[in-house]
DNA sequence: GCGAGCCTTTGATGAAGATCAAGGTGCATA
DNA sequence: TATGCACCTTGATCTTCATCAAAGGCTCGC
């Protein structure tokens, strides 16, 4: 075992608790590694992939943030998602064999490659894995939907509010701040993501600070009254 | 195999090229059969399963027309999908156990219940079946996205000519009209599923008969002109 | 360290679609 | 076959957010 290998060892990656390994045992864990024994960087602004590549593998996020996009004929594009350490990204491509959307680094980023008839092979094998595998794509169906009704049937505000609270949260469970963070994504893509302008998404900011509810300065947001962005989100707290 | 067996074999179902099975050889369908052993009647308006409903089979739709929706704690609801014949339902109860929406028919319909645990099984014996349930959980990931784009960036005429494509063309796969179609659901519903209110769609609906586009009586509709649709979702057919 | 370009903010105006309201239609059920 | 109710249509008005515009600030690459 030479150290590039130890190097990428799911084994050893500080992830393993949030990412694909989740849950299994030394053994499966060994075989895992075997199956993910490579890395990519991809440099800020680079796309890991692209619409119409060949599917090969899934990639999970070591370091660094992704956007991940689609774009019609004419141009639009939608913004359909942000990933962070130990998400997966990829899962657009299984149906056709080709990816169906952009993935493009938002800072520096580093993924770790996992073949995906390997991780099928492998999921044959360990039932731990292959029910894993199922409740990744099962959540990512789950979080679409919840974008769907944001989308759907939410105002500026509640958008905008669910997205901070969203990050927050995720942000957390990988052990940064509750009330603290630096948004990775420019204005305009965040209006991509909550189906709203730019301009819109820097007034409803501004209306946020005004009310004493966060502090902005550039990409950097403090929430100070968590409260407060939960009441946006869902009026209803009569109870 | 006595007759009630007969009528639940996938392998007899003249669905099998659309729903599960599809691409399955004759053993592999046969294993099938014996897990997709039993149906169940839903009449219009009944749920298949409500939000919170332990999660424990996918449903494949054997004939009638559901809708899928989820629901804010204040009330306000999404549409999250209509699904019509071989298509299945159910795959957001994988992730927690738990199923996180709303699956109601539309017309009286009837699903084969297929237990999750032994579709797993199952599909670790065999490649074909796997890479079919990742292939279809894939495709409700990739639709989902388009759906994002529709909701977050089209406007109320694109997004009801998308949705009349969408559908007939499903309906086409099916066998049906290329033309015409029934809808099965409300305005309201439509509307809900389109992030747009129900005034806004029945016009739209006007607009696009004012134009001689479509024909429209109550839940008939009939296209006259797909080009004119098609136009209207990608305004950019400018070679 | 500096400059160019991108990103962000804020204002003024306009348009798309929501809301409120009032019939009208047709289907389901008795 | 009758009738009640859910569904649909259309009009008038209002709200929210998009669009257009301009200026200031930050960051990144050279």
């Amino acid at each position: 075992m030479d150290i590039q290998s130890i190097k990428v060892a799911c084994s050893s990656c500080n992830l393993r608790e949030l990412c694909l390994p989740m849950g299994l045992n030394p053994e499966e864990m060994d075989k895992l590694d075997n199956v993910i024994s490579t890395r990519r960087r991809i440099k800020r602004g680079a796309p890991l992939f692209n619409t119409g590549d060949r599917f090969t593998s899934l990639f999970a996020v070591r370091s660094g943030f992704f956007k991940t996009c689609v774009t019609t004929a004419d141009g639009r594009d939608q913004v359909t998602g942000f990933q962070m350490t130990g998400e997966i990204i990829g899962m657009d491509g299984i149906v056709s064999d080709r990816h169906s959307c952009d993935a493009i680094a938002l800072e520096d980023a580093e993924v770790c490659v996992m073949p995906f008839d390997q991780v099928e092979e492998l999921s044959r094998e360990f039932t731990t894995l292959q029910h894993h595998v199922h409740k990744i794509m099962s959540r990512e169906i789950v979080r679409d939907h919840s974008v769907m009704l944001l989308l759907g049937s939410m105002r500026a505000e509640e958008r905008l509010a669910a997205f901070l609270l969203n990050l927050v949260q995720r942000l957390h469970a990988r052990g940064f701040s509750q009330s603290e963070l630096i948004l990775r994504m420019t204005r305009e893509e965040i209006g991509s993501y909550l189906g709203m302008k730019l301009e819109t998404v820097s007034r409803t900011f501004s209306k946020f600070v005004e009310e004493g509810i966060i502090e902005v300065k550039q990409r950097y947001v403090h929430i100070k009254d968590t409260e407060a962005l939960k009441q946006i989100v869902n009026p209803q707290t009569c109870r």
